[in-house]
DNA sequence: AACAATCTCGCAAGCGCTTGCGACATTGGA
DNA sequence: TCCAATGTCGCAAGCGCTTGCGAGATTGTT
């Protein structure tokens, strides 16, 4: 048990309302009893009962982060910046990770988070509108990542900008055959959602440009690990015709594939090219062309507009366009590098 | 504004307490106005305010994990291993990072969070004996990873051993000159204090057995980044008689020195062997050799010394030992390669 | 100099739950 | 049949803070 207020009100000789009022800044209390004080508080060391002023007010300066899997690089990076921003505006942060179907449910199902925070951030999950409204009639602002609706804050990235990036680097640099590499949810994974197809729209898209036609053997989907990965790109291998090149959808996928293509005996960039979509944190350690969707940023929006609308504001959505970040797992095909360039016309 | 105690007690034709701890499995409730209390409260959706419960009974049923740098894989997967532990066991989990020292200086410092969580999961961070006993003052119980202290839970990890072990392999491989990659904390760093030299000691232990002495230019130590790895690398590479192997104190190190090796145009593992530490999540993806030090198992263990001393029992400390994981960047030096094994004596 | 407008601050009633204590009902033993 | 044990439940006093309202004190106006 710590000083309480009334302790501080005592010390300098005003009442608990006063110290209460002093202390959080509410007007109508004059600079000098504001200052006695926040000194009688410091020097009794007082820090206000969350539990008690959360009764008192009903708001727990809390809020929620929710993640399908922690561990993975692209939440935890989330996570760190939706954090930065919420701690240093006050907030805390409850951590949520609902890494199956069974803990998904129950968790949307049930008022879990009601009294326990004031908003919530939903990172990928892609939860329904009737899961969301369940949310908000539990009294939670809601800002999404990963997937929007109508009335709520998300941010939104251009995934088919990306794909369309991702796939024309590709084919500027000669490639004709170019394979994606798509994440399928896998069966008790907790996403409950199609993950974007937008990066497989975008990807189509740029072909079509370029006049190629899309191949259904060159876009596998599988779940989003470095093993599935590593399997999938075997598999293309095998085809009649396998491609000089791959779009994956997940930095992770990428690692997997080129170690498939290294052990394969291929050369990156050499025999093959790669480019990837996160800009993984060790995605430089490997030398990864990828597609640099602001993971970060998306945390900081995400939190930045949650906060907004704690305080008032209204419902806000970001937008972020991938950029490509070219590095070394890129190159023209070798059916174009002895030759020289062909003059166009 | 949810259904409160009252309106359940009224449906149930109850008084408040009988509703409070019917619902709580008091004793001295009679089975079957339990059961009636129940069922009126899951008609109504009625949940317990946290708040008011925490300010009626001191406790706050949270515990809040705190660690240096929530986007490193290491810190994340503690997370998630003990954060699900301890939802498991009715307990809300805050996230706090301290990524710079003026944060962890004023976390430690400040009665953050007095009557915000009963308890806390410090993850390296390495708190003294002082900082500890601030955090005790303010009803917190600890428990540490990465460092302990007489009295406090903590997980422990035979570091020692696990250089040892690390080295070894590279000997028993019929390596001589082996390097070591250490971690030293960057100035900016919240780390504050040495990391485990734990692994250098027993990098030496063991090449002390083998009768080899150890050579401080085999020795450095940088930042614990991938960067930091590869530039270590390129430096080890310019002495006057390079290594053969390398053992570096982290996996992202090793990651660096792999990369700068790969450019350099060597063979793994024909050319230069390396092992790793951590068993990162990726670690697979590169077929690194490496040292895992069940990173999960840590979170898990810190996790349940914690319930345990919350619910009454005192400081556990748990204990790991790391084991070899052998992949792809490990064997035995060129030199011993091409000539038959000498038959021993 | 008198009165209205402002400032400051204290009173007291909650916020929704927990829990010690006592009242009443029920049961068993003598 | 009477009394002590036992079993069930309600009363009411908090837990520590916030906040509407009103009482004085202070300042400005005419």
């Amino acid at each position: 048990m710590l000083p309480s207020v009334q302790a501080v009100a005592e010390r300098a000789g005003v009442s608990v309302s006063t110290v209460s009022r002093a202390l959080r800044g509410v007007a109508g209390i004059s600079e000098l009893t504001r200052k006695r004080v926040r000194d009688a508080a410091d020097e009794i060391g007082y820090v206000a009962s969350p539990s008690a002023s959360r009764l008192a007010t009903g708001r727990t300066s809390t809020v929620a982060v929710v993640v399908p899997l922690l561990s993975k690089w692209f939440f935890a990076e989330v996570i760190a910046a939706a954090g930065r921003i919420l701690s240093g505006e006050g907030y805390d942060v409850l951590l949520t990770e609902l890494s199956t179907p069974e803990l998904r449910r129950t968790f949307f199902a049930s008022p879990r988070l009601h009294g326990r925070s004031d908003g919530v951030i939903v990172v990928a999950l892609q939860p329904t509108q009737a899961e969301i409204e369940v949310l908000e009639a539990h009294g939670q602002a809601v800002a999404l990542i990963g997937s929007e609706h109508a009335g709520t804050s998300s941010v939104r990235v251009d995934d088919r900008a990306g794909g369309r990036a991702a796939t024309r680097h590709l084919l500027n640099l000669g490639h004709g055959r170019i394979a994606f590499l798509g994440i399928q949810d896998a069966p008790g994974s907790p996403l409950g959602g199609v993950p974007p197809a937008e990066r497989l729209l975008g990807y189509r898209e740029a072909l079509a440009e370029a006049g190629i036609p899309a191949d259904p053997l060159y876009e596998p989907r599988v779940e989003n690990t470095v093993d599935a990965g590593a399997a999938a790109m075997a598999e293309l291998l095998t085809a009649k015709e396998p491609p000089t090149a791959l779009f994956a959808a997940s930095d992770e996928l990428a690692f997997g594939a080129l170690s498939t293509l290294r052990s394969a005996g291929l050369g990156i960039p050499a025999d093959f090219s790669v480019v990837g979509y996160d800009n993984h944190e060790l995605a430089g350690a490997i030398a990864l062309t990828t597609m640099d969707h602001g993971v970060a940023a998306q945390g900081r929006l995400a939190a930045e507009a949650l906060v907004a609308a704690l305080t008032g504001g209204n419902a806000a959505t970001g937008r972020i366009t991938p950029r490509l970040v070219v590095r070394g797992t890129t190159a023209p095909p070798r059916s174009l590098r002895a030759q020289p360039p062909v003059p166009h016309d």
